[in-house]
DNA sequence: CATGGGATTGACT
DNA sequence: GTCAATCCCATGC
């Protein structure tokens, strides 16, 4: 089958920049708790803001194993971030997960975020962490029948989203590639985008 | 071995 | 808008 089913798949084997945009709308699961993903960006070692860029250390190997494993590491001492392993052994390439759009185990999540609103739960890339419990102990875990889940699009979800482009957010390097995509109009987003950009 | 800096968040002014 | 929390690890001496 082509199309939806096997889109997430798909993303494995493109190269991380297409990855990134492929993994828009896919979906990621742990345990009971679950989302679709609504705001990836790319992160290559030929570029300065990827950690892969210093090459193989004891926190970045995972960044250079074969595609279709997490990238789990501590950020600012306090949060776990989550990326999907993507391009060939070898060679350092992350898509990171920015934001999800809660869709199972929506009072999990609330119970481990400590907040109500659904648009506070996945909206960021420490908080999605949180409220899925994914954490360090996860660090290059297969995401195809590991503990954490990477699958296609929902039911009713098979088109590709829309996709808003836009600068990396948080790096002080290699600031200017437009390595951020996110699902346009998405509420769940990280950083609202500016008016007028909206799907 | 000491130091400095984050792919962030939440609280506060 | 500003800022602290917090810790692993990359870097440099």
């Amino acid at each position: 089958m082509t199309g939806a089913a096997d889109r997430h798949l798909r993303a494995l084997q493109l190269p991380v920049v297409a990855a990134a945009q492929a993994l828009v709308g896919c979906t990621i699961r742990h345990g009971d708790t679950s989302g679709v993903i609504v705001e990836t960006e790319a992160y290559h070692e030929t570029e300065p803001a990827c950690h892969a860029f210093a090459g193989v250390t004891p926190r970045t190997w995972p960044l250079f194993e074969a595609p279709g494993i997490a990238y789990v590491y501590r950020s600012y001492g306090i949060h776990a971030l989550l990326n999907v392993v993507v391009e060939r052994e070898g060679v350092g390439a992350a898509v990171l997960i920015r934001a999800l759009q809660p869709l199972a185990g929506i009072e999990r999540m609330r119970e481990r975020r400590g907040r109500e609103p659904l648009t506070d739960l996945c909206s960021g890339p420490g908080k999605l962490t949180q409220a899925l419990a994914i954490g360090l102990e996860l660090d290059a875990t297969p995401l195809l029948g590991g503990p954490i889940e990477l699958g296609a699009p929902p039911p009713g979800r098979a088109e590709p989203p829309a996709l808003v482009v836009g600068p990396r957010i948080g790096i002080t390097r290699a600031v200017e590639l437009p390595w951020r995509f996110c699902a346009a109009g998405s509420r769940h987003v990280s950083r609202p985008w500016p008016p007028g950009l909206l799907g």
